[in-house]
Formats: structure tokens, C-alpha cells, sequence
DNA sequence: TTTATTATTTTTGTATACAATATTTTTCTA
DNA sequence: TAGAAAAATATTGTATACAAAAATAATAAA
């Protein structure tokens, strides 16, 4: 079977053999499993199953986890394996951080480079964004409300501005499933929207502040205290918290 | 079991056991070569002739190419192998640009974050610089004069953002072998003792300012007139461009 | 001689085998 | 029964074997 339509144009310059293709299959298939919430943080990602599930030796689900890996989405802890991230309150901010910076160059050079066609596929994205939040369709929701994000990214023309905001719009996903309070961001479709209008007016200085805001919006609707959930529990007891796995970094 | 004494502060959650450290070697020897310029642009990195060389089989020197190449410091071309990268002149403004953004934010943080120690620290890693220059050690120089750029961006505090600007660091010292006009910097250091002190001072703007002036007399220092070699001699002899292999993005 | 085609060799991609390490279970002792 | 030590099991790390593809060499035709 010929691989799942060429869903978009591939990133970089791998050509769509079959044997390349097999490996891009399986980390598209996992990375969504992740972010779509199937395989929650912390899940153990067994070499030997994954293998099995897919019919292809650990030698290639390795390459895989690799890949995922580097991009921060999977932890790989020698000799105990590779599990989903379970990213710090202190890494969510750093993200978040990242994200208002990056962005705000990202805006700032869509406005300039902007064309109709830009604009109108950018509407376009954020209809599809508010039909899938109005059908309830999860998946798609999570999946669309980043697209739009580095639909911009490809407008401002950066391809290496563009990777790194790749990586970190799929670790905000992992993120706000782990430390999103109520419920979802009430509809970020509209301030998606402003942002459009903004750029399609022109108006750089206003672009940027929508973008800041609305990625702050994003942030502030986690609960993000001090420390996570396990230092949590050594707090309330008053115990001094003992060096776990899962702490954060070392230093 | 409790695990092997904590060393040293290693960056991420790795244990400092002899299997990883070995494949950490070895990334760090292949690194250095290709940064210190005994690798150049372009030379085929043979997986078996690798394995022979460190000792490894082909398993370990392809888990080092696969991260290489994420870093974008090596291309693999699918069933042909990897290689060294030969940034294109558009793919080295993109970096630039992509350092002017990142460095911004992080001069902005560190302004903030400093303290006394930092700043005797980058004083410090500034004389080292000169001092390589002055001795014309050059390999050592453009180790030193990554490395203060990535000092700052530890200050600033951002574990993501100082990934990124690694990575942008290895990438601009293969852009700066490829592209450099004439002689080297004439000499750096001053420019980044100046950025040391107008951050010292907390003149957040100006310490800014210097940082974008800094970056872009690099990027200014290179010859990167529209295309590259390749394409040169095609319009040299007014032909159609061929679909090489050396071309940038497929798309 | 030059070019095209075929055969050979080399190199990468993947599966498997074995060694090293971690995890679990069992057994033993207090 | 609880806890510690030891054996058994399972999982990762690495090397090797084999298949598929590319690069090279050799041969044949013009």
C-alpha cells in the first residue's frame, strides 16, 4: 500500500522513497499518538512492542525514538528505555517563553512577506480550527490550532525559524495535556482570527502584541505553580525530596 | 539500587554510564572535526570507514550521524549516505537571522539574570578568545567564540533557547568556513567585550543593539551573493539549471 | 575513442543474535 | 510477615548477517 496521501509537502529534502517513507510513517504515527493524547506522558515505549505493532525490527523503531527524542518529545533514560516526556512546570515556561520570542520574529516577517492567497489560506485554516472545535473533534482541534501557527511560520519564509517552531508547538501540546486546569482555551479560533487581521491590515506593532497575548493566554491557563505534582507531595510532608527520575534537570 | 554517583552536572537526564559516554565521545570528536574544519563541506561520511576509525560498529556511527544530521551539521541522503553539510547562502541568512531573534530575547534575560560572577565568567571566556587569536590558535578560537555565546544564553536561563543557539552556533561556523570572504574577524573580542559591558551596566537596549551590530557584521564578513558556486556556473553559461543533488529544498 | 549496457563491488537499510544492564520473582532469614 | 539476597526474566545496547540499492568497473557496440 502506497503510503497515506502525501498529507502536505515533506519538510526537508528526504525524497519519498518507500524505505524513507517507513520510517517518516512510523514517527508521524507516534508523534500523533502523543499529541492526540493516546499515549500519555510518562507511557513506557517498550522497543520490542513497538516493533511488533508496526512489523519492523527495533532497529528502526530505535531510529524513531531517536528522532522523537531530539525534538524533546520522548525522554530516553540509558539502559531503561524511552518514555512519553513528562515535561516540568520550569520546561512548560521555558516553552512558552521560546514560543512568545520566536513568534514575534515569525509575525513580524509575515506581515512583510504576506500575500492574499496567504491570508485567505490562513482564514481558511482557522475555519477548519473553529469546525472541529464546534464538532468536538478533539484531534483534529489540537492538530489545527498549531497548524496555524506554522502556516505563519511558512508565510515569514524561515526554514529554520520554522523547525524550531515545529518542535515547540508539539511540545506545548504535550504540555497543555499535562497541566491545563478547567477546560479548553474558550476559543482561541477568534484571537487566531485578530492575529490574521492584524497582518492583513498591516499593522505589525498590533500583530505582534496579539501574538504575545495570546500565547501569554495560553500559558496562563495552566497551573503552573512552583513544581510538579511529585515535589508536591515531598513539600506537603515536609520530607527532603529525594533525587527521582523524574526531576528535572540535573544542575 | 541507587545509581552511579552523580559526577559532574551533565546536561540533560543522562547517567554518566560508559555506553552513553561512548557515543557522546564520539559525537563530540565527529563535532570538532567538522567545526575545526578537518572535515570540509561536502566529504562523505562512510559509515563502515567511521566504525573502523572509533572502534564501533556501524550501529553506534549511525546513531551519531542520525543526531548530527538533526542538527543539520550532516545531510543524509537516503541509500546514499551522509555527508557533510553544505549550507546553502539562503539557508546561512536564515541561521543569521535566526541568531539575531534568539540572541535578542537571550541578551534581554541576561541583562536581567546577571550577576557579578557571570559577568567575571564571560570577562574571562573574552581574554581566552583573544588570547587564541593572538597565539593564532584557530581551532581554539572558534570553539571560544561560540562558547561565549552560549554563556550568555546560560544566563539568560533558558535551557530551550540555549539548545537552539547550540545548534545555530554549529551551523554558523560551517557557514563561516563555506562563505568567509577574506581574512577572519578582524577581532571579535572587542565586540564582544562590548556587549559584556553594556550589559553589565544593565543598558538593556544597547547591550541589544551591540548583539544585532555583532551578528550582522558576521553575517556581512560573508560572501553570500544570491546563489551559490553551483549555480553560478550555470548562469555563467546561460543554461537552464539542472536538479542537483547539491540544490537546497526539494520543494 | 566514446558511449551505452551489463556485471561486479561497495555501501546503506533492516533484521537478528548476543552481551550488558535493569527489573521482577523467588527464596531465604530474622 | 517483612525485608534482604539471589536467581530468573525481560529489556536495552551493540555487533553481525543478510537484503536492497547505489557506485564502480568491465564489456560491448557505435
Amino acid at each position: 500500500m502506497s503510503r497515506t496521501a502525501p498529507t502536505a509537502a515533506l519538510n526537508e529534502g528526504e525524497s519519498d522513497s518507500r524505505k524513507t517513507s517507513q520510517n517518516d510513517r512510523i514517527y508521524e504515527e507516534m508523534l500523533a499518538a502523543i499529541l492526540e493524547q493516546r499515549l500519555a506522558p510518562g507511557t513506557k515505549l517498550s522497543e520490542d512492542t513497538l516493533g511488533e505493532i508496526f512489523g519492523v525490527s527495533r532497529t528502526v523503531i530505535r531510529t524513531v525514538l531517536q528522532r522523537l527524542a531530539h525534538e524533546q518529545i520522548v525522554r530516553i533514560q540509558p539502559n531503561r528505555g524511552a518514555f512519553v516526556s513528562e515535561p516540568t512546570p520550569e520546561e512548560a515556561r521555558e516553552v512558552l517563553q521560546a514560543r512568545r520570542l520566536i513568534e514575534e520574529g515569525i509575525v513580524r516577517k509575515a506581515v512583510r512577506n504576506q500575500t492574499l492567497a496567504d491570508i485567505k489560506n490562513l482564514k481558511k485554516s482557522v475555519a477548519s480550527e473553529r469546525l472541529s472545535l464546534e464538532t468536538g473533534d478533539h484531534e483534529a482541534w489540537v492538530r489545527l490550532s498549531g497548524d496555524f501557527h506554522l502556516k505563519l511560520a511558512e508565510i515569514a519564509g524561515n526554514q529554520t525559524l520554522t523547525a524550531f517552531l515545529r518542535e515547540l508547538v508539539s511540545r506545548t501540546s504535550l504540555i497543555i495535556v499535562q497541566y491545563q486546569k478547567g477546560t479548553l482555551s474558550p476559543c482561541s479560533c477568534d484571537e487566531h482570527t485578530e492575529i490574521i487581521e492584524a497582518i492583513a491590515a498591516g499593522d505589525e506593532d498590533r500583530a505582534i502584541e496579539l501574538m504575545n497575548a495570546h500565547l501569554q493566554a495560553c500559558e496562563d491557563q495552566l497551573n503552573l505553580q512552583g513544581s510538579d505534582a511529585k515535589a508536591d507531595l515531598y513539600s506537603i510532608f515536609a520530607k527532603p525530596a529525594k533525587l527521582e527520575e523524574k526531576s528535572g534537570s540535573v544542575i
